[in-house]
DNA sequence: CCCAATTTGTTCGTATGTATA
DNA sequence: TTATACATACGAACAAATTGG
């Protein structure tokens, strides 16, 4: 007889990557589970003793798996509550994506004002950065974030049309939290990482009436390709940053 | 009778700091030994068991300790050859603090020509940034990065003087390898983090003449202050980048 | 080329402490 | 208070990489 519904967690076979530390392939079992939607975001996981018992390994080595899933914040550990899918929601996570602080090095959260939401071609760049090939349908989306009450980012969005299916600008304008927390809970689509490449130019037209500077003033140029679950990238996005009054801030951490 | 000479680690003792785990004391009797000069960087540490019981402490705990100070690459662990204090020679550790990239994404290492050493007062900015008082002495580099030939980077340091006696113009110039090497080498200064604010401004005339500019071209200006083994900022530096060829990069990684 | 010694890497198991609900 | 879950600490055995003879 067949099971009710499928268990989140069978036990690991070690036979399937030859060579592979267990650890390495529960960690990846946790992943797929993750991916899969066996355990959504904020979903706790099954304690530790249970956990280690249905995937057929000892408690120390699923520890090793947990620990470098957290050190990536894919999962979050609190002691006496459980072990916890993370969240876009939560502080930290926001402000892993956001780097932008005032020049008096105080963080604050950006509001957020939606300019256009369209349908289109990938260009080449953004192909170029997306893995794709130019041509396949995308979604533009234009942001623009106050601080203070005042513009100070224009975000350009690149989105593959495939993997955002049934994204519409209401969905997106109507969003509870930040746009990675909607790809999250409306695409499962987690996003973990990103690169960024940054560089300063002079303000075209557009980005001088959003940001409401002068044509050709000094502005940093951040285009970001981020990554999912998967370390497949998902999102491709140019940022034009007004730095007068802010800074771009980077911590030049082990991790990188 | 005293010994010859002082063993480089001794039991730990959990009364020290009380309710901290005994992995941390560990931790940070290893960065103790590192920072003193017992173990100095490049070095070998004794194997994990005999370095347990010079602690007094299990394997386990140790390499919990072990652990954190590899992600944190102030240790790096060799399968069958043993752990070493990390120095900063390594291609690793040189890219953790040069994030400049040509725009097509390949590395390469700058080439680096001395423009100006000299003595001086702490400005208000700098001594905001290294935490001491405007005024004391320090000593201020000027440096010039090549890429391809072209000059890209003009950096401008500041070094608290009253951290690096002896430091000349000569032993600069000569060094053998990065300039935090020889902070290493030459002062037991180990930078292991920094923290970076980028903006886009137009290059003034110094830097326009150093970089081979128009003036008013937008560079990017990287403010950055270097932190070392005990988290105490030991250097800051203004970089101003040409990006048209290059740019900043930067992962958006867990542990910022 | 192989062997032996050394060192870290992986996996197992157990006991106890601490935070949370 | 009690039960649950993660955190810390201990110990042991074997695997895998490296080195030198």
């Amino acid at each position: 007889m067949a099971p009710m519904s499928e268990p989140a967690f069978e036990r690991l076979d070690p036979g399937q990557a030859a060579g592979a530390p267990l650890y390495r392939l529960a960690k990846q079992a946790l992943l797929a589970a993750i991916e899969s939607g066996r355990c959504p975001p904020g979903r706790a996981l099954p304690n530790e003793t249970a956990l280690a018992a249905a995937l057929g390994i000892s408690i120390g080595t699923l520890r090793h798996a947990v620990d470098e899933l957290v050190a990536e914040r894919i999962l979050l550990r609190r002691q006496g509550r459980g072990t916890f899918v993370a969240t876009h929601t939560t502080d930290r996570f926001v402000f892993q994506f956001f780097h932008v602080e005032r020049s008096d090095g105080r963080r604050e959260a950006p509001q957020v004002e939606l300019l256009s939401f369209e349908r289109g071609r990938l260009d080449e760049e953004a192909a170029d950065a997306l893995g794709l090939r130019a041509g396949e349908p995308v979604i533009l989306v234009e942001n623009r974030l106050a601080l203070q009450g005042r513009p100070v980012v224009y975000d350009r969005l690149t989105l593959p049309a495939a993997l955002f299916r049934g994204l519409t600008e209401k969905r997106l304008r109507e969003r509870p939290s930040t746009i990675y927390h909607l790809y999250q809970t409306g695409f499962g689509i987690t996003v973990v990482r990103a690169h960024e490449r940054v560089r300063a130019v002079g303000a075209d037209r557009t980005a001088a009436r959003i940001l409401g500077v002068v044509p050709g003033t000094p502005v940093l140029q951040v285009r970001r390709t981020a990554l999912a679950l998967n370390d497949k990238p998902v999102e491709y996005r140019v940022s034009t940053l007004w730095t007068a009054q802010h800074d771009y801030v980077s911590t030049l951490s082990p991790a990188t």
